[in-house]
RNA sequence: GGUGGAGUGGCCGAGAGGCGAGGCAACGGCCUGCAAAGCCGUGUACACGGGUUCAAAUCCCGUCUCCACCUCCA
């Protein structure tokens, strides 16, 4: 069976065709850098970080666009209530978003554009749209006219007449309530740009398509972002980019959102939990584990006990990787992951069912473990660590190196409990009990725990 | 009002006509000096009411509850 995907557009699964054989073209919609990232904002990242990697894992060649919007409303909003400069506001949260998909392992993107940097493009493009009829200028303000666009509302499934008129705000001019600005007349006060119209600044969705057009060309395979992005954004940026001539989107892809209980986590419900604050009390491969393991159209309801539980399930996995290399030594990952794995995956990304296969193969490494075959717990070390590198989750790979608290001191901690586990040994050979477990104790209340197994004791740190 | 989504065992979380995904917790067993880890086993769940079918968590009709979007949103 071949990639499939589901399409809010045409609300189904299909089979993914690439426009460009063997490559695959990706616009997601970023942050609107007006605050740091919550998990919810990472979680999009995320979910589209493993789309590509499993692109890249069939063989396909990714462009991954991941766009920032630098200005908005809030954005100077803020910047006039702190007196700083707009631009400062933007960036620091700019930096946070990145800060929070490095530490989830998140691989950057191709190319990262911001919307202040496409200003001519923007213009090129309300330009052809002002030229074919769509869109019209009005006191420095640049609309475009919806009713033009026969497609309008197709990706939300929704009519024209069945939109709620936005009540009179301000917003004069418009030959339709409804017509949306691709361009804002600069107010007092306000940062703008030079064009045809006049002084003013960009509009929220005309950066999407301009970018897109500028990055990826008139069509690409794959559009993403979060599910609330589907009306008004996407609807508007297929506006723009179809009538200015583009093809645009192949596939539509929107992820569910991370819920508190039940309701969306956002800063406006003031119910939001900040990434930099999860990665202070969480590892960040658990949190990761966490937030991926849903399947991306599931909302996820956020608790304590469920990241705890994350938290148990991943040890799991890791404990057997663990202890599989002290007993065979370190195992490249296998070069193909197992077909049902593969199979999942290619299901719109099933990586709940995924994780299933990869629980069973743990199961099985542990199986052999305790039978001494090594032969089969290294294949099941070779399997397990290629289904968590696909899903960007293999605690060995390189991209978590250093994120673990004492790894630096891994070595130097390692003889002293030797030396201690020594007596240990010593104490239980000659049956005093008491003194080993003491000795154990009192390791546990350090953060070791110790077990002892047929091939001699070993410690881990309690996580 | 329009559009879309959700309700699954103690918990998290998949699935989408027949054979109990997976994980966490619990209980029993094996192993262990005792533990830990691991392995084996146990549990008969799909909001409610009807219907279709040999067979429904899954399809149809109705109902309830919750959530989201309708020009700030991942």
């Amino acid at each position: 069976m071949s990639l499939r995907l589901y399409d809010t557009k045409t609300r189904q699964v299909r089979d993914f065709v690439p426009l460009v054989p063997g490559c695959v073209s990706i616009y997601l919609c970023g942050a609107t850098v007006q605050a740091p990232p919550h998990i919810g904002h990472i979680r999009s990242g995320l979910n589209f970080d493993v789309m590509r990697r499993w692109f890249g894992y069939r063989g396909y060649d990714v462009t991954f666009v991941r766009n920032v919007t630098d200005i908005d409303d809030k954005v100077i909003w803020k910047g006039q209530q702190t007196g700083t400069p707009w631009y400062e506001i933007a960036y620091a949260n700019e930096r946070a978003f990145n800060e929070g998909y490095d530490a989830l392992g998140c691989l950057p993107p191709s190319v990262e554009p911001r919307a202040t940097g496409h200003v001519p493009e923007m213009i090129e493009m309300m330009r052809g749209l002002i030229e074919r009829g769509h869109a019209y200028e009005s006191d420095g303000n640049v609309y475009f006219a919806v009713t033009t666009f026969p497609e309008y509302l197709e990706l939300s499934n929704q009519k024209l007449e069945n939109l709620l008129q936005p009540e009179g705000e301000g917003e004069t001019g418009k030959r339709d309530q409804r017509d949306f600005a691709m361009w804002k007349a600069a107010k007092p006060g306000e940062p703008s740009w030079e064009t045809p119209w006049g002084r003013g600044r960009p509009g929220w969705h005309l950066e999407c398509s301009a970018m897109a057009h500028k990055y990826l060309g008139d069509a690409f395979d794959v559009h993403g972002g979060g599910l609330d992005l589907i009306f008004p954004h996407h609807e508007n940026e297929i506006a723009q980019s179809r009538a200015f001539g583009d093809d645009f989107a192949n596939f539509w892809v929107h992820n569910a959102w991370v819920t508190m209980s039940g309701e969306k986590m956002s800063k406006s419900l003031g119910n939001s939990v900040l990434v930099s604050e999860m990665v202070q009390r969480w590892r960040p491969i658990v949190l990761r584990y966490y937030l991926a393991s849903p399947h991306y159209r599931s909302m996820i309801e956020y608790s304590e006990d469920a990241l705890r539980e994350a938290e148990t399930s991943f040890a799991r996995i890791e404990g057997f990787i663990e202890r599989a290399i002290e007993r065979c030594g370190l195992v490249d990952a296998a070069p193909e992951v197992p077909l049902a794995f593969a199979e999942a995956m290619d299901d719109d990304l099933g990586v709940p069912q995924a994780l299933a296969v990869l629980h069973t193969a743990v199961r099985q490494g542990n199986s052999a473990l305790t039978a001494d075959d090594k032969e089969s717990a290294v294949a099941r070390l070779a399997e397990v660590r290629a289904m968590l590198g696909v899903l960007g989750l293999d605690p060995l790979d390189e991209m978590w190196a250093g994120t673990e608290r004492g790894d630096d001191l891994h070595g130097v901690v390692d003889s002293l409990v030797r030396l201690v586990l020594e007596q240990r040994q010593a104490a239980r050979a000659r049956k005093d009990f008491a003194t080993a477990d003491a000795i154990r104790d009192q390791l546990g209340e350090a953060g070791l725990a110790i077990e002892d197994t047929p091939s001699g004791p070993r410690w881990t740190i309690n996580k």
